[in-house]
DNA sequence: GCATAATATGCAAATATCCGAATAAGTTTC
DNA sequence: GAAACTTATTCGGATATTTGCATATTATGC
């Protein structure tokens, strides 16, 4: 009875997860803050992008788990909620070097 | 010299494969083909899609390099190429179990 | 309270993605 | 080689994402 109707929507959840990966910036911002918490201006410098930008690209991470916000002053530091993500990212990057090492031409559009 | 513009590159080929996991279908697709390979037919049947839409899901996961296809008269079979997408796969569903468990609240939109 | 600093949000335009329908392309059988 | 079968591609419209700018929100210091 569980069955179809939260199964699918398992796999929507599971899409919307990957969908917060699947853009250049957050991957970006998942590197920096495995080093450790970082606060969003921090993050500005660093990556340098436009403040609204990069609060944006954070929101999305937030809305799915991914990062936990908090808030210390007028600040807000940011940290990776768990670490199986920085795991899941690191084995995405090794299959990428390995397709890549294989010359298989990625397609870069679509 | 390699820095820069290789770097962003390869973040940008990073969220292409993230992309290419970035839906609910193509997750499917992926779940069915650990138990094995299956022709593009079995999968129309198995998921109950139309061929057409399939077929382009199917051009997405091998454009990335993340499926093989194998011709076999006139079906064609395909398969995981690396083990390492799964465990990907495994890991960020843990994540979603987790996060879930945790009571937020996801956004499903967007 | 008011000015300042740090983050977040709303909006609109440009771009990308998704789907079904129709059609093309490759394989086998006769 | 024509018919049947399986898979891939093209096209157009609907929907979703990304971005910068302007503007709100929240916190601090005076």
């Amino acid at each position: 009875m569980s069955s179809q109707q939260s199964k699918d929507e398992f796999y929507q959840l599971h899409a919307h997860l990957c969908k917060a990966l699947a853009h250049p910036t957050r991957l970006l911002i998942i590197d920096e803050l495995r080093d450790g918490p970082r606060s969003v201006s921090e993050l500005v410098e660093q990556l340098g992008l436009r403040q609204s930008n990069l609060s944006q690209h954070l929101g999305i991470l937030r809305a799915q788990g991914l990062v936990v916000a908090r808030r210390d002053g007028q600040a807000v530091y940011y940290r990776l909620r768990d670490a199986r993500v920085t795991q899941a990212f690191d084995l995405l990057r090794q299959v990428l070097r390995s397709v890549l090492k294989d010359g298989e031409r990625l397609a870069v559009a679509y």
